[in-house]
DNA sequence: GATTAGGCTTCG
């Protein structure tokens, strides 16, 4: 090593490394010598910043001051270091430290060079030459901090994030809100980008680069807790940002609340008080309050056809597949709702333990990861830990050799880095690997390994059939025909039953059964997602936007009055139309302690806007809510109309179950910033309404045939009935997996499922916990 | 000691 330090150990310093060496003193020193095998001490008198040569070559210049020999003539003497060693040292020396240089080369500068015009001997260090620097450390310290001030840096002062002033250069402590794990950047460093936020709820980004992906801050979920020295505060775009400046570190730390406070960091020494111990946990308390805990952490199982999310696995292969793909096989011990899809790839590209993975099966999923992630992927061992972030999935249908329609699950890691997307390792020392290896050793391997016998056993029958597994899984036929397997991993103890056995029975009671579905209802995605109260547990449609606007226009009728605006809660803008009857549109903006928010932030209440203006201001705002001049106080319209709305979210209350609360409440909610659907709603008094599924199937498998509801079903294979009326994507995987239960030709499919009579005639079948077999 | 990126999903 170039750069040793040497500890003291109860106040006697550990000199053996340097035991294999000679000391020489400094009157004895003369140029060209043999110092290989030597070495001199003494106190670092001065210290200059690092300089560059033309060829890029960096230098520092020191002098050392000898302790003994302290009356003779000669007891200084100037010491240049090169190359990466003048870098280390930089980050490390500070005035007063005692340091030992080992191996060196001793010249002679002219009396021209040196200012005194004495003839002067310098000390040249450098790898190439097998140098070595000793430095005599008294006790942890944060080394960069000095190599900066060059003084003892024994205390650091913290700002505010609302405190920053352009071109300084400050240490904070935050909470991460977004991160991008470190990646090449497109210069000569890596690069991380990491939004953090404290308690005077201003946030930061910060631009931090090294060449050394260790020294980026080891950052592995947002909510994590940073601390920077010296950062470098800047403006971009009117905005300010952080910047890594010269001797840049940083100490991460988990955010949960009584989690064991242990910094995360790869500097050898660093700085850690009790008060640095206060400060993460103030911060984790804060946030703690202050910031939704919106986890994009899933596992598998719980994966929707169209999402992105962060998974936490284990790398079981990886195989090239082409010059911007690169393919990862990995599992989390869960089983996807729908079968991973395979990508193709030639047998002996795939490295990993392939009887394994066979034995897997649907518990491995296949990845592909494009352009910058594929130097990334190919580095990684297998059997690591790993978390990918913003992880793409997508439901696919496909047309098999079979004519039969087959649905698969893809799994994409984009090219780029926008949301984070990236691949990170995580040590074995990570809680969270942690679990994931309890729920690796528990996972149940059996599902997938009895299945071949029940597969052949339907095969029999001829019947092209539909599957369905996990707990909200469909298995499509192509994996069984693949694999000759079929997946049943709930509810085998129960038998399949007729249905002309099922109709003559009395319900309550489960059944499987095994039937083709001959129809289902409504056939309009949009008629069957309904608004449930699940106090009263009242039914009712969905606002169609033609209804909403009459809805929205009724409410409003009266012209804002000019008394209620701008008060201690909002300031208020007024608005009037020009070709519309002069129709006046208050806005009235939520301030929080005082202070407008930053629009995405900002809670707006609106009298009198129309349908579409709302919704372009929910593009623009964090949340609308639609409001009218009351008597005393702004109200809420009535609830045929949204409470609120965020994006293109529409959150419904119950008309019968809510007594409204005045609008001045929501001035009780602590943070203004996050508008959280279900907060709102209890400060205004509103039982807040569920999207839910209510459809109707037909099954008849020759026995008898029978009608299935599946009710209040807030999930259909895992799409949210809350999303999936603002989402084309999700409406398309809807569309796939209606089509592939009851195909548009003349196939027909049989499906087993699980079924669970609620009442007679009325049977309520539960999706979620059926059970349903393949065959071919 | 400059540069990198400057959050804000691909379109495979």
């Amino acid at each position: 090593m170039p750069l040793e330090l040497i500890k003291e150990v109860s106040g006697v310093p550990e000199v053996q490394l340097l035991s294999k060496f000679h000391k020489v003193d400094f009157k004895s020193l003369r140029p060209g010598c043999d110092y290989s095998k030597k070495y001199i001490q003494g106190k670092l008198s001065l210290i200059s910043s690092l300089t560059y040569r033309g060829n890029g070559t960096a230098v520092l210049k020191i002098e050392l001051q000898e302790k003994e020999n302290s009356n003779s003539e000669v007891n200084t003497i100037n010491v240049l270091f090169f190359g990466k060693l003048a870098k280390d040292c930089a980050d490390v020396f500070y005035q007063g430290d005692t340091i030992a240089v080992a191996r060196f080369v001793v010249i002679s500068a002219s009396p021209s060079a040196t200012s005194d015009g004495k003839n002067c001997l310098f000390l040249k260090a450098f790898e190439g030459f097998k140098s070595t620097v000793y430095v005599y450390v008294k006790s942890v310290r944060d080394f960069s901090a000095e190599s900066m001030s060059l003084v003892p840096a024994t205390h650091y002062t913290y700002t505010p994030l609302d405190q920053l002033k352009d071109g300084t250069v400050v240490n904070v402590y935050g909470v991460v809100k977004f991160f991008k794990p470190p990646y090449l950047s497109k210069g000569t460093d890596y690069c991380s980008v990491v939004t953090i936020v404290d308690q005077t709820n201003v946030k930061l980004t910060c631009l931090l680069f090294s060449g050394n992906y260790e020294a980026l801050p080891i950052i592995y979920k947002n909510g994590d807790i940073v601390r920077f020295h010296r950062l470098k505060i800047q403006v971009y775009k009117n905005e300010t940002q952080g910047i890594t400046s010269s001797g840049f570190a940083s100490l991460t730390f988990e955010g949960t609340l009584g989690a064991p406070v242990i910094p995360r960091t790869s500097s050898k020494y660093f700085n850690f008080t009790s008060e640095d111990h206060k400060r993460v946990e103030a911060l984790r308390v804060w946030a703690s309050n202050h910031i939704p805990s919106s986890s994009t952490l899933l596992k598998l199982c719980d994966v929707q056809p169209m999402q992105y999310f962060d998974l936490t696995c284990q790398l079981l292969g990886k195989a090239e597949v082409d010059g911007t793909s690169f393919l990862l096989k990995v599992w989390d011990g869960t089983r996807t709702p729908f079968p991973s899809w395979r990508v193709l790839i030639q047998d002996l590209v795939l490295e990993g333990d392939l009887s394994f993975i066979h034995q897997l099966q649907n518990l491995a999923i296949d990845i592909l990861v494009y352009d910058n992630h594929v130097r990334v992927a190919r580095s990684l061992k297998i059997g690591c830990f790993l978390r990918i972030y913003s992880l793409h999935t997508k439901l696919q249908s496909v047309n098999s050799e079979t004519q039969s329609t087959l649905l698969a699950l893809e799994f994409h890691l984009h090219g780029g880095t926008s949301y984070g997307r990236g691949i990170r390792v995580l040590p074995e020392s990570n809680s969270d690997v942690d679990q994931l290896k309890k729920v690796l050793e528990s996972a149940d391997l059996t599902a997938s390994q009895h299945l071949g016998g029940v597969c052949l056993s339907q095969c029999e029958d001829g019947f092209p059939t539909m599957s369905s597994s996990g707990s909200v899984s469909l298995y499509e036929v192509e994996r069984c025909q693949q694999l000759s397997a079929t997946i049943l991993t709930d509810h085998q103890h129960l038998e399949k039953t007729p249905l002309c056995a099922i109709l003559k029975q009395k319900a309550p009671q489960q059944y499987r059964i095994r039937a083709k579905l001959r129809s289902y209802k409504p056939r309009r995605l949009y008629q069957s997602v309904k608004l449930y109260c699940p106090e009263c547990h009242m039914l009712q449609e969905v606002p169609h936007d033609g209804d909403l606007d009459i809805i929205l226009q009724e409410g409003a009728t009266k012209t804002p009055d000019t008394k209620l605006q701008n008060t201690s809660l909002y300031d208020s803008n007024i608005w009037t139309t020009k070709d519309q009857g002069e129709r006046k549109v208050a806005i009235h903006f939520v301030k929080n302690n005082g202070i407008l928010p930053l629009s995405n932030e900002c809670l707006i209440l609106i009298e009198g806007g129309m349908l579409s203006e709302i919704c372009k201001l929910s593009n623009k705002f964090h949340s609308v809510i639609p409001v009218r001049s009351g008597n005393e106080d702004l109200e809420l319209l009535d609830l045929s109309a949204p409470f609120l709305i965020q994006r293109n979210v529409h959150h419904y209350g119950c008309k019968q179950c809510s007594s409204l609360k005045p609008i001045q409440n929501l001035n009780s909610l602590v943070d203004k910033t996050s508008w959280i659907p279900s907060s709102v709603a209890e400060v205004l008094g509103i039982v807040p309404l569920q999207y839910v599924f209510v459809m109707t199937f037909t099954f008849d498998d020759g026995t008898g045939v029978l009608e299935a509801y599946l009710m209040d079903s807030d999930k259909f294979f895992q799409i949210p009935a809350s999303e999936i009326l603002i989402s084309d994507d999700l409406q398309k995987s809807m569309d796939m997996i209606m089509d592939m239960f009851c195909p548009p030709g003349a196939k027909i499919v049989f499906i087993a499922l699980h079924l669970f009579s609620l009442r007679p005639p009325v049977i309520k079948q539960t999706f979620q916990n059926e059970t349903t077999s393949t065959a071919s």
